[in-house]
DNA sequence: GGAAAAAATACAATCGGTTGTATTTTTTAT
DNA sequence: ATAAAAAATACAACCGATTGTATTTTTTCC
């Protein structure tokens, strides 16, 4: 092979004689340059084997064409969807990702945010650890550079969340439980100082208060919607008689309603008829669950590729994403089998 | 707030009254800096503000702590445990990654490919989207810059291949189905230039063969193994008669299997008494489905962990992976209840 | 105490594009 | 044909850290 020294615009202009402002313009279709100067340009790089250097380029224009995603986890059905769509649009427009996970931990997103800040990221996505806190997001706010916060999101003056209904997401599998006949409705929720699930409870409670059913506080369990989590919860529910279990369980996930179906099938309980399940996610399990889990479908490609369009069109100058509060993306209830009517 | 000119090196310089140089070696604790020294510059920068460019840093230094991964989908189970594994790796050895899919697609894996190149990471991770040919990777060959495959492999002087033995964990599969007394036993593979497939394939022959069956090119099939995929190959058995079905299906990975499964259980098919299944990666769902799928255990989050780390110690020049031509992973048959014996 | 060795620091070139402004060339209008 | 306007190209400083070498300072040792 040749290949040994690298090409940079010195030499292109040398070869042609010419300037390297012209050869640096004209590569990138500067309008000032004759159209047959570029078109030499273009010609003379590929024929030397020219690849631009990003950091001499981003040192200069302090651009970097590269965007961060802060997630708690990688390795769930959801994240993977929503990192599907991010990339694909990403990748359309131009960007790159630097993809890296907090593990649900404060200080891990914390440290996460510094390297990506850093690393001069031209934007940051995020779904956040815990949304209590998101100070150490600061660095970014006052340097001006765009923070989009997607599915877990916090309030913030300075940046765009996109997520979906999730009150009435939890409002409607709820009220889908009532009308199916059911009236003592467990609702098994997660973290409730994140949004997701502190809306989902909202809905939930408000369902129940519309149809004039009782609240009852001792039906709100709260967990981590692990596999473990509703293994644990259907132990918990196979001490009651089974004339005082709940009728129905709303999960604020598929895979801790999955899992607990799942026990409780082994233990001989029958859903829907003894009790009704219904989560949220649509995650592949729940297909493949029997019955299969009523839950809502969550966009998670479409929230990736919506997050990324934002944030490029607004590095793009084309929108100003500082006035855009919130993006709600479409959700919708899909009803299976699990949510039956009681016996 | 304040904060807005960036500080550099020469602000720091500036501040303490002592020379740029001395800045930048100090702030990496280059040894022949006075401690002290090195102490007051670590002070100062924090004082001031101080955040490194990475970009002059990567410009005159020419290494970017950034490593390339190229996957042909982000959005599968076993993916997304792979790529947890990376980053924690990755983020443990002080790399970032970007991330980018080839769909499955030789063009884009081209496209990525040359990206990577531009953006100068330091390594490159690729999960092959055709493995038949790597010509595109040559850039990266002929210029040292260590590429790694792992999964979906292809064999190259110049890069180590991280796999399991696909080859004896579907023969262990088979051997296993052939143990339960299935003897016609069906083969559900995929693309077999991709290694993993024709090896599994492979695996299947053996284990025919050293039992005394007789291999039947009829009962192998092969499609993209996705959820069509299984529900089209489940039609298909379907039509024949039952004795003319096969005993058992040894499928390539658990989607094809479970979604088979499920078309079949829906016809009123017994599993495993009238056909038993088995399939490929412990993906979750195969622990859902029922009965639950015997399968085998792909480790997807310590083949990402392994792969990042021997690029990275590699690159840190603690080995030289050049002399490491594939390292294996550990996988193991997981025996459920889907290939219970038949009646 | 002073020369030699070692340690610490500074100089200056360099990495490879980008960009505001100046200069040259070409086109247009009179 | 020539001045003015427009188009195309070139100049030169700059982005901020790195690094081989030179210089200064400190330490060591006879």
């Amino acid at each position: 092979m040749s290949e040994e020294k690298e090409i940079t615009i010195y030499d292109i202009a040398r070869h042609l004689n010419i300037s390297p402002t012209t050869v640096s313009r004209g590569l990138k279709d500067h309008p000032t340059i004759n159209i047959k100067t570029r078109k030499k340009i273009a010609e003379a790089a590929k024929q030397l084997g020219y690849r631009s250097n990003t950091f001499a380029s981003s040192l200069r224009s302090k651009r970097t064409q590269t965007l961060g995603v802060i997630v708690p986890r990688l390795n769930s059905s959801f994240m993977s969807s929503v990192l599907a769509g991010m990339e694909n649009a990403a990748s359309r427009e131009g960007y790159n990702l630097i993809i890296a996970q907090s593990l649900e931990q404060a200080d891990k997103e914390m440290e996460n945010v510094m390297t990506m800040f850093n690393k001069r990221v031209d934007g940051l996505l995020v779904s956040l650890a815990h949304s209590s806190d998101v100070r150490h997001f600061d660095v970014f706010f006052s340097k001006k550079i765009p923070v989009i916060f997607f599915d877990r999101v916090a309030p913030h003056p300075d940046s765009t969340s996109i997520i979906i209904d999730n009150f009435t997401a939890a409002y409607q599998v709820t009220r889908h439980l009532i009308m199916q006949g059911h009236k003592r409705i467990m609702h098994l929720g997660g973290n409730m100082l994140l949004n997701v699930y502190s809306e989902r409870l909202r809905g939930y409670k408000q369902a129940l208060q519309d149809h004039k059913l009782h609240f009852d506080e001792k039906l709100v369990i709260t967990g981590n919607l692990t596999e473990e989590c509703g293994t644990d919860v259907a132990k918990q529910l196979l001490k009651l008689k089974p004339k005082d279990r709940p009728e129905a369980v709303c999960c604020a996930n598929d895979t801790s309603a999955v899992y607990c179906m799942i026990a409780l099938k082994n233990a001989g309980v029958n859903i829907p008829e003894d009790i009704a399940f219904a989560g949220f996610n649509n995650d592949p399990i729940s297909r493949v669950i029997e019955p299969n889990l009523t839950t809502v479908n969550y966009p998670g490609y479409n929230m990736g590729q919506a997050a990324v369009t934002s944030l490029a069109n607004h590095l793009n100058g084309d929108t100003n994403i500082t006035d855009t509060n919130t993006i709600v993306l479409r959700s919708e209830l899909i009803i299976r089998a699990s949510s039956g009517k009681r016996k």
